[in-house]
RNA sequence: GGGCCGCUAGCUCAGUUGGCAGAGCACCGGACUUUUAAUCCGGGUGUCCUGGGUUCGAGUCCCAGGCGGCUCACCA
Protein backbone atom coordinates (compact mmCIF):
# COMPACT_ATOMS: atom_id res chain seq x y z
CA UNK A 1 0.00 0.00 0.00
CA UNK A 2 1.24 3.89 -1.18
CA UNK A 3 2.39 5.36 2.07
CA UNK A 4 -0.51 8.28 3.08
CA UNK A 5 -0.44 10.91 0.30
CA UNK A 6 -2.40 13.80 1.32
CA UNK A 7 -2.77 15.90 -2.45
CA UNK A 8 -4.53 12.50 -3.05
CA UNK A 9 -7.41 12.28 -0.12
CA UNK A 10 -10.40 13.52 -0.37
CA UNK A 11 -10.82 16.95 1.29
CA UNK A 12 -13.15 16.51 4.19
CA UNK A 13 -11.05 13.66 5.42
CA UNK A 14 -7.50 16.01 5.52
CA UNK A 15 -6.31 15.65 8.93
CA UNK A 16 -7.71 12.34 9.74
CA UNK A 17 -5.80 9.43 11.33
CA UNK A 18 -3.51 7.11 9.78
CA UNK A 19 -6.24 4.08 9.90
CA UNK A 20 -8.96 6.40 8.31
CA UNK A 21 -6.22 6.98 6.09
CA UNK A 22 -5.50 3.92 5.00
CA UNK A 23 -9.24 2.54 4.17
CA UNK A 24 -9.65 5.47 2.27
CA UNK A 25 -6.67 4.01 0.45
CA UNK A 26 -7.72 0.86 0.44
CA UNK A 27 -11.47 2.25 -1.05
CA UNK A 28 -9.72 3.67 -4.10
CA UNK A 29 -7.63 0.80 -4.48
CA UNK A 30 -10.46 -1.57 -4.53
CA UNK A 31 -12.80 0.61 -7.13
CA UNK A 32 -9.73 0.83 -8.93
CA UNK A 33 -9.84 -2.97 -9.46
CA UNK A 34 -13.48 -2.97 -10.50
CA UNK A 35 -14.87 -3.64 -6.75
CA UNK A 36 -18.09 -2.24 -6.18
CA UNK A 37 -17.45 -1.36 -2.46
CA UNK A 38 -21.38 -0.42 -1.66
CA UNK A 39 -23.41 -3.07 -3.02
CA UNK A 40 -27.08 -2.62 -4.13
CA UNK A 41 -28.47 -5.80 -2.34
CA UNK A 42 -27.12 -9.26 -1.20
CA UNK A 43 -29.87 -11.75 -1.36
CA UNK A 44 -28.98 -13.85 1.89
CA UNK A 45 -30.67 -16.90 2.79
CA UNK A 46 -29.61 -17.71 6.56
CA UNK A 47 -29.04 -15.63 9.57
CA UNK A 48 -26.66 -16.21 12.50
CA UNK A 49 -29.34 -17.15 14.71
CA UNK A 50 -31.43 -19.57 12.09
CA UNK A 51 -27.52 -21.20 11.91
CA UNK A 52 -26.97 -21.66 15.88
CA UNK A 53 -30.96 -23.62 15.48
CA UNK A 54 -30.68 -25.58 12.79
CA UNK A 55 -26.62 -27.06 13.83
CA UNK A 56 -27.03 -26.46 17.41
CA UNK A 57 -26.17 -30.20 17.99
CA UNK A 58 -23.52 -30.94 15.12
CA UNK A 59 -20.65 -31.93 16.65
CA UNK A 60 -17.31 -30.33 17.38
CA UNK A 61 -15.01 -31.07 14.16
CA UNK A 62 -18.00 -32.09 11.76
CA UNK A 63 -19.48 -30.77 8.54
CA UNK A 64 -23.21 -30.15 7.90
CA UNK A 65 -23.37 -30.65 4.55
CA UNK A 66 -24.87 -27.24 4.75
CA UNK A 67 -24.17 -24.19 2.51
CA UNK A 68 -25.26 -21.06 4.01
CA UNK A 69 -25.31 -17.46 2.99
CA UNK A 70 -24.92 -14.53 5.85
CA UNK A 71 -24.40 -11.17 5.11
CA UNK A 72 -22.84 -8.49 8.68
CA UNK A 73 -20.39 -6.79 9.84
CA UNK A 74 -16.82 -8.14 10.33
CA UNK A 75 -16.03 -7.51 13.88
CA UNK A 76 -12.55 -9.26 14.53
CA UNK A 77 -10.30 -11.18 12.72
CA UNK A 78 -8.06 -13.69 13.83
CA UNK A 79 -5.37 -13.93 10.61
CA UNK A 80 -3.01 -17.35 10.78
CA UNK A 81 -1.55 -16.79 7.14
CA UNK A 82 -2.89 -18.88 4.95
CA UNK A 83 -5.85 -19.29 6.73
CA UNK A 84 -7.72 -16.70 8.50
CA UNK A 85 -10.69 -16.66 11.13
CA UNK A 86 -13.18 -13.50 11.47
CA UNK A 87 -16.73 -13.42 13.15
CA UNK A 88 -19.30 -11.95 11.33
CA UNK A 89 -22.34 -10.04 13.29
CA UNK A 90 -26.08 -9.23 11.80
CA UNK A 91 -29.04 -8.47 12.99
CA UNK A 92 -29.08 -11.47 15.31
CA UNK A 93 -25.78 -12.29 16.83
CA UNK A 94 -22.37 -13.20 15.96
CA UNK A 95 -20.58 -16.30 13.70
CA UNK A 96 -17.68 -17.59 13.21
CA UNK A 97 -16.02 -17.20 9.41
CA UNK A 98 -13.15 -18.96 8.47
CA UNK A 99 -11.33 -18.46 5.18
CA UNK A 100 -8.53 -19.91 3.66
CA UNK A 101 -6.26 -20.42 0.58
CA UNK A 102 -7.92 -23.64 -0.07
CA UNK A 103 -11.63 -22.31 -0.28
CA UNK A 104 -11.31 -19.36 -1.94
CA UNK A 105 -7.68 -19.51 -4.22
CA UNK A 106 -5.12 -17.01 -3.75
CA UNK A 107 -6.99 -13.89 -5.12
CA UNK A 108 -9.85 -14.53 -3.28
CA UNK A 109 -7.64 -15.01 -0.21
CA UNK A 110 -5.86 -12.03 -0.79
CA UNK A 111 -9.10 -9.93 -0.57
CA UNK A 112 -10.53 -11.16 2.05
CA UNK A 113 -7.32 -10.58 3.94
CA UNK A 114 -7.50 -6.78 2.90
CA UNK A 115 -10.93 -6.30 4.25
CA UNK A 116 -11.27 -4.06 7.82
CA UNK A 117 -13.26 -4.61 10.69
CA UNK A 118 -16.23 -2.95 10.40
CA UNK A 119 -16.84 -3.88 6.86
CA UNK A 120 -19.79 -5.52 5.96
CA UNK A 121 -20.23 -8.09 3.50
CA UNK A 122 -21.97 -10.74 2.27
CA UNK A 123 -20.14 -14.66 2.44
CA UNK A 124 -21.44 -17.98 1.18
CA UNK A 125 -20.31 -21.65 2.17
CA UNK A 126 -20.67 -24.72 4.19
CA UNK A 127 -21.58 -24.70 7.45
CA UNK A 128 -19.37 -26.84 9.73
CA UNK A 129 -18.66 -27.04 13.33
CA UNK A 130 -13.97 -26.51 15.01
CA UNK A 131 -12.76 -29.24 16.14
CA UNK A 132 -12.86 -26.11 19.11
CA UNK A 133 -17.04 -26.51 19.37
CA UNK A 134 -16.90 -23.16 17.11
CA UNK A 135 -20.07 -22.93 14.47
CA UNK A 136 -18.27 -21.54 11.66
CA UNK A 137 -18.66 -20.79 7.53
CA UNK A 138 -16.09 -21.69 5.41
CA UNK A 139 -16.00 -18.64 3.06
CA UNK A 140 -16.07 -20.02 -0.18
CA UNK A 141 -17.40 -16.71 -2.10
CA UNK A 142 -18.12 -13.15 -0.74
CA UNK A 143 -18.53 -10.03 -1.53
CA UNK A 144 -17.78 -6.04 -0.17
CA UNK A 145 -21.43 -4.88 0.79
CA UNK A 146 -20.21 -1.86 2.22
CA UNK A 147 -16.71 -0.25 3.00
CA UNK A 148 -16.24 1.36 6.68
CA UNK A 149 -13.83 4.06 6.76
CA UNK A 150 -13.60 4.60 10.27
CA UNK A 151 -11.89 2.12 12.90
CA UNK A 152 -14.56 0.77 15.59
CA UNK A 153 -14.03 1.16 19.36
CA UNK A 154 -12.24 -1.98 20.90
CA UNK A 155 -13.36 -4.84 20.85
CA UNK A 156 -12.73 -5.55 24.94
CA UNK A 157 -13.27 -2.48 26.70
CA UNK A 158 -15.96 -1.21 24.05
CA UNK A 159 -17.38 2.71 24.07
CA UNK A 160 -17.51 4.17 27.47
CA UNK A 161 -17.25 7.40 27.48
CA UNK A 162 -20.88 8.30 28.34
CA UNK A 163 -20.41 11.68 25.87
CA UNK A 164 -18.90 9.03 23.23
CA UNK A 165 -22.01 7.07 23.86
CA UNK A 166 -25.07 9.13 23.42
CA UNK A 167 -23.25 10.87 20.48
CA UNK A 168 -22.29 8.32 18.87
CA UNK A 169 -25.21 6.21 19.44
CA UNK A 170 -25.15 4.12 16.35
CA UNK A 171 -21.55 2.87 17.88
CA UNK A 172 -22.51 2.27 21.47
CA UNK A 173 -25.40 0.23 19.58
CA UNK A 174 -22.66 -2.13 17.69
CA UNK A 175 -20.11 -2.61 20.62
CA UNK A 176 -22.36 -2.40 23.61
CA UNK A 177 -24.80 -5.33 23.87
CA UNK A 178 -26.49 -4.04 27.08
CA UNK A 179 -27.63 -1.09 24.62
CA UNK A 180 -29.54 -2.96 22.44
CA UNK A 181 -30.87 -5.18 25.30
CA UNK A 182 -32.31 -1.67 26.68
CA UNK A 183 -33.92 -0.89 23.57
CA UNK A 184 -35.60 -4.19 23.25
CA UNK A 185 -37.40 -3.78 26.38
CA UNK A 186 -38.10 -0.52 25.56
CA UNK A 187 -39.98 -1.98 21.55
CA UNK A 188 -41.55 -4.82 24.00
CA UNK A 189 -43.28 -2.17 26.69
CA UNK A 190 -44.47 0.18 24.06
CA UNK A 191 -45.59 -3.27 21.84
CA UNK A 192 -47.22 -4.57 25.32
CA UNK A 193 -48.97 -1.66 26.11
CA UNK A 194 -50.78 -0.91 22.54
CA UNK A 195 -51.67 -5.11 22.67
CA UNK A 196 -53.46 -4.28 26.24
CA UNK A 197 -55.46 -1.21 25.05
CA UNK A 198 -56.36 -2.49 21.62
CA UNK A 199 -57.52 -5.83 22.68
CA UNK A 200 -59.74 -3.57 25.28
CA UNK A 201 -61.03 -1.99 22.16
CA UNK A 202 -59.22 1.02 22.74
CA UNK A 203 -58.83 3.35 19.64
CA UNK A 204 -55.05 4.66 18.86
CA UNK A 205 -55.16 8.23 17.87
CA UNK A 206 -53.00 11.20 16.47
CA UNK A 207 -53.76 14.16 17.99
CA UNK A 208 -51.91 17.68 17.07
CA UNK A 209 -48.22 18.08 17.95
CA UNK A 210 -48.36 21.97 16.74
CA UNK A 211 -50.46 23.72 19.19
CA UNK A 212 -51.82 27.06 19.44
CA UNK A 213 -52.24 27.16 22.76
CA UNK A 214 -50.43 25.01 24.85
CA UNK A 215 -52.14 22.75 27.24
CA UNK A 216 -53.10 19.84 29.07
CA UNK A 217 -50.04 20.27 31.78
CA UNK A 218 -47.83 23.03 33.65
CA UNK A 219 -44.87 23.07 31.72
CA UNK A 220 -42.95 25.62 29.65
CA UNK A 221 -43.13 25.10 26.44
CA UNK A 222 -41.02 25.25 23.20
CA UNK A 223 -42.20 27.81 20.75
CA UNK A 224 -41.82 27.55 16.82
CA UNK A 225 -43.65 29.25 13.86
CA UNK A 226 -45.16 28.59 10.87
CA UNK A 227 -43.73 31.27 7.86
CA UNK A 228 -47.07 30.57 5.40
CA UNK A 229 -49.95 31.30 8.06
CA UNK A 230 -47.51 33.70 10.06
CA UNK A 231 -48.50 32.27 13.49
CA UNK A 232 -46.66 31.61 16.55
CA UNK A 233 -46.80 27.35 17.64
CA UNK A 234 -45.69 25.12 20.39
CA UNK A 235 -44.77 21.94 20.41
CA UNK A 236 -46.96 20.04 22.76
CA UNK A 237 -47.11 19.54 26.22
CA UNK A 238 -49.47 17.11 26.17
CA UNK A 239 -52.52 15.75 24.33
CA UNK A 240 -54.76 15.98 27.04
CA UNK A 241 -57.57 18.34 25.23
CA UNK A 242 -57.63 17.09 22.46
CA UNK A 243 -57.78 13.66 23.03
CA UNK A 244 -61.15 14.67 25.53
CA UNK A 245 -61.80 16.39 22.66
CA UNK A 246 -62.35 12.72 20.55
CA UNK A 247 -64.61 12.10 24.32
CA UNK A 248 -67.18 14.55 23.38
CA UNK A 249 -67.25 13.90 19.68
CA UNK A 250 -68.17 9.95 20.77
CA UNK A 251 -64.74 7.98 20.99
CA UNK A 252 -65.49 6.18 24.24
CA UNK A 253 -62.04 4.58 24.63
CA UNK A 254 -58.85 7.21 23.06
CA UNK A 255 -55.20 6.26 23.62
CA UNK A 256 -52.37 8.56 21.67
CA UNK A 257 -48.89 6.96 22.66
CA UNK A 258 -46.15 9.53 21.58
CA UNK A 259 -43.73 12.12 22.40
CA UNK A 260 -44.34 15.69 24.40
CA UNK A 261 -42.22 18.64 24.49
CA UNK A 262 -41.46 20.29 28.07
CA UNK A 263 -38.19 23.29 27.71
CA UNK A 264 -37.03 22.25 31.14
CA UNK A 265 -34.47 21.14 33.04
CA UNK A 266 -32.64 18.29 31.62
CA UNK A 267 -31.55 15.84 34.11
CA UNK A 268 -31.51 12.76 35.09
CA UNK A 269 -35.21 11.54 34.83
CA UNK A 270 -36.02 14.69 32.52
CA UNK A 271 -35.38 14.91 28.89
CA UNK A 272 -36.62 17.67 26.58
CA UNK A 273 -38.59 14.71 24.51
CA UNK A 274 -40.32 12.15 26.08
CA UNK A 275 -42.55 9.77 25.33
CA UNK A 276 -45.86 9.42 27.25
CA UNK A 277 -49.22 7.15 26.93
CA UNK A 278 -52.06 9.16 27.71
CA UNK A 279 -55.57 7.66 27.32
CA UNK A 280 -59.54 8.42 27.86
CA UNK A 281 -62.18 6.30 28.72
CA UNK A 282 -65.63 7.52 28.89
CA UNK A 283 -67.92 6.04 31.66
CA UNK A 284 -65.34 5.33 34.36
CA UNK A 285 -63.88 7.24 37.58
CA UNK A 286 -60.34 7.38 38.67
CA UNK A 287 -60.82 4.33 41.01
CA UNK A 288 -61.85 2.30 38.07
CA UNK A 289 -58.47 3.55 36.28
CA UNK A 290 -56.70 2.81 39.45
CA UNK A 291 -57.54 -0.86 38.91
CA UNK A 292 -57.14 -0.76 35.25
CA UNK A 293 -53.63 0.50 35.61
CA UNK A 294 -52.89 -2.35 38.26
CA UNK A 295 -54.06 -4.83 35.66
CA UNK A 296 -52.60 -3.07 32.61
CA UNK A 297 -49.23 -2.99 34.41
CA UNK A 298 -48.68 -6.11 36.03
CA UNK A 299 -49.66 -7.56 32.29
CA UNK A 300 -46.97 -5.67 30.85
CA UNK A 301 -44.35 -5.81 33.09
CA UNK A 302 -44.82 -9.86 33.29
CA UNK A 303 -44.89 -10.09 29.36
CA UNK A 304 -41.64 -7.92 29.01
CA UNK A 305 -39.71 -9.13 32.35
CA UNK A 306 -41.44 -12.79 32.81
CA UNK A 307 -42.15 -11.65 36.36
CA UNK A 308 -43.03 -9.05 38.34
CA UNK A 309 -39.98 -8.92 40.74
CA UNK A 310 -36.82 -7.87 39.52
CA UNK A 311 -34.42 -5.29 41.12
CA UNK A 312 -33.66 -1.49 40.19
CA UNK A 313 -30.55 0.23 41.08
CA UNK A 314 -29.67 -2.60 44.09
CA UNK A 315 -33.45 -2.77 45.17
CA UNK A 316 -36.43 -4.80 45.05
CA UNK A 317 -39.00 -3.88 42.68
CA UNK A 318 -42.06 -5.90 43.30
CA UNK A 319 -44.97 -4.84 40.65
CA UNK A 320 -47.38 -7.24 42.04
CA UNK A 321 -50.54 -5.90 42.16
CA UNK A 322 -52.72 -4.82 44.49
CA UNK A 323 -50.32 -2.11 44.94
CA UNK A 324 -50.43 -0.29 48.30
CA UNK A 325 -52.41 3.16 48.26
CA UNK A 326 -52.48 5.70 50.68
CA UNK A 327 -53.86 9.44 49.71
CA UNK A 328 -52.28 12.62 49.50
CA UNK A 329 -52.92 14.14 53.05
CA UNK A 330 -52.35 10.57 54.76
CA UNK A 331 -48.90 10.52 52.97
CA UNK A 332 -48.20 13.92 54.03
CA UNK A 333 -49.56 13.86 57.72
CA UNK A 334 -47.43 10.73 58.26
CA UNK A 335 -44.21 12.21 56.54
CA UNK A 336 -44.90 15.01 59.49
CA UNK A 337 -45.98 13.51 62.11
CA UNK A 338 -49.14 15.08 62.82
CA UNK A 339 -52.39 14.60 60.98
CA UNK A 340 -53.40 17.17 58.03
CA UNK A 341 -56.64 17.86 56.28
CA UNK A 342 -58.42 19.84 54.22
CA UNK A 343 -59.37 21.77 56.65
CA UNK A 344 -55.37 22.27 57.72
CA UNK A 345 -55.23 26.55 57.76
CA UNK A 346 -52.34 28.29 55.71
CA UNK A 347 -50.96 29.75 58.56
CA UNK A 348 -49.89 25.86 59.67
CA UNK A 349 -49.06 24.85 56.58
CA UNK A 350 -46.59 27.50 56.45
CA UNK A 351 -45.64 26.51 59.75
CA UNK A 352 -45.34 22.73 58.92
CA UNK A 353 -43.21 23.78 55.76
CA UNK A 354 -40.85 25.81 57.80
CA UNK A 355 -40.55 22.93 60.15
CA UNK A 356 -39.15 20.79 57.52
CA UNK A 357 -37.51 23.23 55.31
CA UNK A 358 -39.49 23.06 52.41
CA UNK A 359 -39.98 26.28 51.25
CA UNK A 360 -43.19 28.05 49.91
CA UNK A 361 -43.43 30.51 47.38
CA UNK A 362 -45.76 34.03 48.08
CA UNK A 363 -49.46 33.38 46.16
CA UNK A 364 -49.34 29.44 47.04
CA UNK A 365 -52.48 28.23 49.05
CA UNK A 366 -52.90 25.01 51.17
CA UNK A 367 -53.14 23.02 48.24
CA UNK A 368 -49.83 23.78 46.46
CA UNK A 369 -48.43 23.87 50.12
CA UNK A 370 -49.62 20.03 50.44
CA UNK A 371 -48.58 19.19 47.36
CA UNK A 372 -45.00 20.62 48.01
CA UNK A 373 -44.28 18.99 51.23
CA UNK A 374 -45.48 15.57 49.94
CA UNK A 375 -43.18 15.54 46.49
CA UNK A 376 -40.26 17.14 48.89
CA UNK A 377 -40.58 14.21 51.63
CA UNK A 378 -42.81 11.46 50.46
CA UNK A 379 -42.69 11.10 46.86
CA UNK A 380 -38.76 10.29 47.07
CA UNK A 381 -38.96 7.55 49.91
CA UNK A 382 -41.42 5.54 47.74
CA UNK A 383 -40.17 3.06 46.04
CA UNK A 384 -42.37 0.00 45.30
CA UNK A 385 -45.17 0.77 42.91
CA UNK A 386 -48.23 3.21 45.08
CA UNK A 387 -50.90 4.70 44.35
CA UNK A 388 -51.15 8.31 45.99
CA UNK A 389 -54.54 9.17 45.93
CA UNK A 390 -56.58 12.58 45.71
CA UNK A 391 -54.70 14.97 44.65
CA UNK A 392 -55.94 19.01 46.11
CA UNK A 393 -57.64 20.97 43.17
CA UNK A 394 -55.64 23.91 43.45
CA UNK A 395 -52.70 21.80 41.14
CA UNK A 396 -54.97 19.76 39.17
CA UNK A 397 -56.65 22.15 37.03
CA UNK A 398 -58.20 19.50 34.45
CA UNK A 399 -59.25 16.76 37.11
CA UNK A 400 -62.63 16.94 38.39
CA UNK A 401 -64.03 17.68 42.12
CA UNK A 402 -63.73 15.13 44.52
CA UNK A 403 -66.86 14.12 44.98
CA UNK A 404 -67.17 14.23 48.96
CA UNK A 405 -64.33 16.82 49.87
CA UNK A 406 -64.00 19.82 47.74
CA UNK A 407 -60.28 21.17 48.32
CA UNK A 408 -59.77 17.70 46.46
CA UNK A 409 -60.04 15.96 43.64
CA UNK A 410 -60.23 12.73 42.11
CA UNK A 411 -56.96 12.46 40.96
CA UNK A 412 -54.46 9.70 41.73
CA UNK A 413 -50.56 9.09 40.82
CA UNK A 414 -48.40 5.99 40.36
CA UNK A 415 -45.31 6.49 42.36
CA UNK A 416 -42.16 4.07 41.98
CA UNK A 417 -38.68 4.29 42.65
CA UNK A 418 -39.07 7.80 44.10
CA UNK A 419 -40.73 9.38 41.00
CA UNK A 420 -44.05 9.72 39.17
CA UNK A 421 -44.91 6.82 36.70
CA UNK A 422 -48.55 8.08 36.09
CA UNK A 423 -50.72 10.53 36.69
CA UNK A 424 -54.85 9.91 36.53
CA UNK A 425 -58.02 11.02 37.05
CA UNK A 426 -61.68 11.66 36.72
CA UNK A 427 -61.69 14.21 34.58
CA UNK A 428 -63.82 17.43 34.69
CA UNK A 429 -66.40 17.52 32.66
CA UNK A 430 -68.39 20.53 33.89
CA UNK A 431 -67.84 23.69 31.57
CA UNK A 432 -68.35 25.91 33.73
CA UNK A 433 -66.20 24.59 36.04
CA UNK A 434 -63.51 24.37 33.76
CA UNK A 435 -63.87 27.91 32.71
CA UNK A 436 -63.38 29.12 36.30
CA UNK A 437 -60.41 26.84 36.89
CA UNK A 438 -58.63 28.14 33.63
CA UNK A 439 -59.93 31.71 34.82
CA UNK A 440 -57.67 30.75 38.35
CA UNK A 441 -54.33 29.75 35.88
CA UNK A 442 -54.94 32.74 33.75
CA UNK A 443 -54.65 34.74 36.94
CA UNK A 444 -51.82 33.15 38.40
CA UNK A 445 -49.67 33.27 34.64
CA UNK A 446 -50.32 36.84 34.79
CA UNK A 447 -48.85 37.29 38.03
CA UNK A 448 -45.64 35.26 36.50
CA UNK A 449 -46.23 31.43 36.68
CA UNK A 450 -45.49 30.23 32.99
CA UNK A 451 -46.55 26.93 33.99
CA UNK A 452 -50.04 27.78 34.52
CA UNK A 453 -52.54 27.47 31.56
CA UNK A 454 -53.70 29.31 29.18
CA UNK A 455 -56.98 29.54 28.34
CA UNK A 456 -58.39 27.28 25.62
CA UNK A 457 -61.53 28.77 24.50
CA UNK A 458 -62.38 25.71 21.88
CA UNK A 459 -61.13 23.22 24.48
CA UNK A 460 -64.47 24.99 26.58
CA UNK A 461 -66.85 25.33 23.52
CA UNK A 462 -66.37 21.57 23.16
CA UNK A 463 -66.70 20.67 27.01
CA UNK A 464 -70.26 22.96 26.42
CA UNK A 465 -71.46 20.26 24.29
CA UNK A 466 -71.22 17.50 26.51
CA UNK A 467 -68.67 15.93 27.58
CA UNK A 468 -69.35 12.06 28.76
CA UNK A 469 -68.21 11.40 32.28
CA UNK A 470 -64.89 9.93 31.65
CA UNK A 471 -61.52 8.58 33.06
CA UNK A 472 -58.32 9.68 31.95
CA UNK A 473 -54.47 8.72 32.66
CA UNK A 474 -51.12 9.23 31.59
CA UNK A 475 -48.00 6.97 31.63
CA UNK A 476 -44.33 8.23 31.36
CA UNK A 477 -42.97 5.13 29.13
CA UNK A 478 -39.66 6.19 29.10
CA UNK A 479 -38.82 6.13 32.98
CA UNK A 480 -41.31 3.00 32.98
CA UNK A 481 -38.50 1.35 30.96
CA UNK A 482 -35.77 3.26 33.21
CA UNK A 483 -37.17 0.87 35.91
CA UNK A 484 -37.49 -2.36 33.78
CA UNK A 485 -34.16 -1.39 32.16
CA UNK A 486 -32.45 -0.58 35.46
CA UNK A 487 -31.29 1.80 34.00
CA UNK A 488 -30.07 5.05 35.78
CA UNK A 489 -30.34 7.74 33.98
CA UNK A 490 -33.25 8.41 30.80
CA UNK A 491 -30.87 8.71 28.21
CA UNK A 492 -29.67 5.26 28.54
CA UNK A 493 -33.55 4.74 27.80
CA UNK A 494 -33.85 6.96 24.89
CA UNK A 495 -31.67 6.29 21.87
CA UNK A 496 -30.56 9.45 20.67
CA UNK A 497 -30.83 11.96 23.95
CA UNK A 498 -30.38 15.50 23.87
CA UNK A 499 -27.12 17.00 23.57
CA UNK A 500 -25.32 20.14 23.34
CA UNK A 501 -23.58 20.53 20.20
CA UNK A 502 -19.85 20.39 20.36
C1' G B 1 -28.06 28.18 37.33
C1' G B 2 -24.59 26.45 41.97
C1' G B 3 -20.96 22.66 43.80
C1' C B 4 -17.74 18.51 42.69
C1' C B 5 -15.35 15.48 38.94
C1' G B 6 -13.69 14.43 33.96
C1' C B 7 -11.66 15.61 28.76
C1' U B 8 -4.11 12.57 26.78
C1' A B 9 -3.38 7.87 20.13
C1' G B 10 -9.17 5.07 16.58
C1' C B 11 -10.93 2.85 21.71
C1' U B 12 -9.82 1.86 27.13
C1' C B 13 -6.58 4.21 30.25
C1' A B 14 -1.39 5.62 32.80
C1' G B 15 1.49 10.07 33.06
C1' U B 16 5.79 11.16 39.49
C1' U B 17 8.22 17.37 42.19
C1' G B 18 7.04 21.48 36.04
C1' G B 19 12.18 18.44 32.49
C1' C B 20 12.34 14.02 25.38
C1' A B 21 4.32 11.90 25.34
C1' G B 22 3.14 6.02 27.08
C1' A B 23 0.62 0.98 27.79
C1' G B 24 -3.16 -2.67 26.14
C1' C B 25 -6.39 -3.43 22.11
C1' A B 26 -6.82 -1.45 17.13
C1' C B 27 -3.38 -0.16 13.10
C1' C B 28 1.37 -0.93 9.91
C1' G B 29 5.65 -4.54 8.36
C1' G B 30 7.17 -9.82 8.96
C1' A B 31 6.16 -15.36 10.48
C1' C B 32 2.11 -18.74 10.86
C1' U B 33 -3.74 -23.60 7.47
C1' U B 34 -8.29 -24.86 13.52
C1' U B 35 -8.05 -19.71 15.98
C1' U B 36 -11.73 -17.36 19.12
C1' A B 37 -9.19 -11.13 23.94
C1' A B 38 -4.93 -16.26 18.62
C1' U B 39 0.47 -16.29 19.20
C1' C B 40 5.63 -14.63 18.07
C1' C B 41 9.16 -10.54 16.10
C1' G B 42 9.47 -5.33 14.74
C1' G B 43 7.00 -0.23 14.36
C1' G B 44 3.88 4.97 18.41
C1' U B 45 0.53 6.65 14.49
C1' G B 46 -0.75 12.58 19.19
C1' U B 47 -4.41 19.94 18.07
C1' C B 48 -2.60 16.20 25.74
C1' C B 49 -10.74 19.97 24.79
C1' U B 50 -9.88 25.50 23.30
C1' G B 51 -7.66 30.37 24.21
C1' G B 52 -4.64 33.27 27.25
C1' G B 53 -0.90 33.63 31.36
C1' U B 54 3.40 32.22 34.71
C1' U B 55 8.15 29.81 33.56
C1' C B 56 14.54 28.71 30.65
C1' G B 57 10.75 24.85 30.04
C1' A B 58 3.46 23.39 30.95
C1' G B 59 -0.30 17.25 29.71
C1' U B 60 1.10 18.95 34.76
C1' C B 61 0.62 25.46 37.79
C1' C B 62 -2.89 30.09 37.16
C1' C B 63 -7.14 32.62 34.47
C1' A B 64 -11.19 32.45 30.97
C1' G B 65 -14.16 29.45 27.92
C1' G B 66 -16.35 24.63 25.65
C1' C B 67 -18.48 19.77 26.21
C1' G B 68 -19.90 15.85 29.44
C1' G B 69 -20.96 13.14 34.18
C1' C B 70 -22.68 13.26 39.27
C1' U B 71 -25.32 16.28 42.58
C1' C B 72 -28.33 20.39 44.40
C1' A B 73 -31.85 23.81 42.52
C1' C B 74 -35.59 23.91 38.76
C1' C B 75 -39.31 20.44 37.02
C1' A B 76 -47.73 17.40 37.35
Amino acid sequence: MNPPDDLAIHPAFRGEGEQVIRRLQKLEEWKARGVEPYAWRYPRRDTTEGLRAKFHDLENGAESGYRASLAGRLMAFRRHGKASFADLEDGWGRIQLMAAVDSLGGEGYQLFQELDIGDWVGVEGPVFRSRRGELTVRVEEFRLLSKSLRPLPEKWHGLKDVELRYRRRYLDLLVNPEVKRKLLVRVKTIREVRRFLDDRDFLEVETPMLHLIPGGAAARPFVTYHHALGEELYLRIAPELYLKRCLVGGLEKVYEINRNFRNEGISYKHNPEFTMLEFYWAFVDYLDLASFLEEMLSEVVGRVMGTLKFTYQGREMDFTPPWRRTTLLEAVSAAVGEKVDSSTSPDKWKELAERHSVPLEEGWGPGKAATELFEKLVEPELWEPTLVMDYPREVSPLARAHRSDPFLTERFELIAAGRELANAFSELIDPLDQRERFEQQARQRERGDEEAHVVDYDYLRAMEYGMPPAGGLGLGIDRLVMILTDSHSIREVILFPHLRPV
